[in-house]
DNA sequence: AAACTTAGTGTAAAAATTACACTTTGAAAA
DNA sequence: TTTTCAAAGTGTAATTTTTACACTAAGTTT
């Protein structure tokens, strides 16, 4: 099983999701493979080293669907990390050598990000992943490895995205209200973002359709939902659009 | 000598520079190592395989030092690429048997991109690379390997960089007219910037300076001497600047 | 019926962007 | 020395975009 792996690459994947009010990150704590016994709760991004004959890209989602049963999402990568102390922390050391045929391999990992809607995901720990959760963008703690630095070049790529790109929406449900698109902006992009002027802008694109649909089930006034067509961005977008 | 080397990662440098009129990418003929004689004229990016406890960006630098001579440049990352075929063309694979140790092991490379001024670089050839050349970046034909995959990468990188970061500067001389910087943007952007708007735009910015020095040795009236004040840069550009 | 919460709306001032054509200056050629 | 050539250098008006800002509407809960 592990004939196949090669020593010294491997993926990692920062994968984003939003749960209607923060920017949530998925990782997993980590444990023995095959119930190796060993105490070890560190979190850390969910990776593993490649095999010799796949894909980086192919890796990363083989990788993400084995700790965490998430499949079939769309991976960009966000570069290679290689210092060669990358794996040098004590608990790191003990782990990979309870882990690794060649625990003292020189690794040098590729990053890649995706974002999915939480809720269209179960997500089920396997492999070395004891548990595997969401945890708020903003409390991450200390992570295993150079995990930290690789999730602060995805949450860069992230905003650089937002703005060019229309992944925001694959963070919300395929029907969704100005307010929830406005709150996932202004979280990700730390910022003060005008409500008003907002939702003109957005609107004023084009590639929002407003449905027939309201919100159900709120103690106030029900908002409006919308849809994203691709369609129209796709049409508009040739000439380098930017959303904020 | 290669005792050291990493077999599965290596590194490739996209250099681009600048005469005044075109851009230009850094190519190496390569050839065999120590003189061995393989008929190969492929023209590749500068690049090698990294060393076991070496940094990325080191390993990017000492190549490119090694191959062409450069010293001392700032490189920065453009990502990995990793597809298990990347080796696979029949000329590379006769190359990389006369040269490598493990010339069947996979490879990923990490690709790194850097800017300049040709004219501040004296480019001698040395390792595997037979000449360097400062290849027009419009004319570049096929290259080994997967190199015209990672020199599009390159080029984005840069158009990417130009709007936001003052990179353009590095591939000027120190003092330089309007002219030579709005011809530097055109190319690049592949566009057509209005040449008026663009001076006037440049100069609002206040990091230009103006000098008391003129083009010598011109047939027409000589531009003002400009340099660029990255202090005044930095102060700006606390709030996301943008160039174009 | 009152209170609460979020939805939803418009405008005026300022700033940025765009399109556009002629005069100036020095060197080279006549 | 005059003419020609090539790039340098300059301004404005119209349009578009951006910004700042506060109240009413509608449903739910108390």
């Amino acid at each position: 099983m592990h004939s196949q792996s090669n020593p010294n690459v491997s993926v990692d994947c920062v994968v984003f999701g939003f749960d209607g009010a923060d920017l949530k990150v998925l990782l997993v704590e980590r444990e023995g493979r095959d119930n190796l016994n060993i105490a070890d709760d560190t979190l850390v991004l969910p990776g593993d080293l490649i095999n010799d004959k796949e894909d980086l890209a192919a890796a990363a989602s083989r990788v993400l669907q084995n700790l965490t049963g998430i499949q079939k999402i769309f991976l960009e990568q966000i570069g290679a990390f290689g210092s060669p102390h990358r794996l040098t922390k004590q608990r790191d050391r003990v782990w990979l050598e309870a882990i690794r045929l060649n625990p003292e391999a020189r690794v040098i990992t590729v990053g890649f990000f995706a974002l999915i809607n939480i809720k269209n995901y179960k997500i089920k720990p396997a492999g070395f992943a004891k548990h595997v959760i969401w945890e708020d963008y903003k409390s991450v703690g200390e992570l295993g490895f150079d995990h930290n630095e690789i999730l602060e070049a995805g949450i860069h790529k992230l905003r650089d995205r937002l703005y060019r790109e229309p992944v925001g929406f694959e963070l919300l449900p395929e029907r969704f209200s100005l307010h929830q698109l406005y709150t996932l902006y202004n979280e990700i992009m730390g910022g003060e973002i005008d409500r008003r002027n907002f939702r003109r802008r957005m609107l004023k694109t084009g590639f929002l359709k407003e449905t027939d649909e309201y919100q159900a089930g709120v103690p106030h006034k029900p908002a409006r939902l919308y849809e994203f067509v691709r369609e129209e961005f796709e049409n508009i977008s040739k000439n380098n659009f930017k959303f904020y």
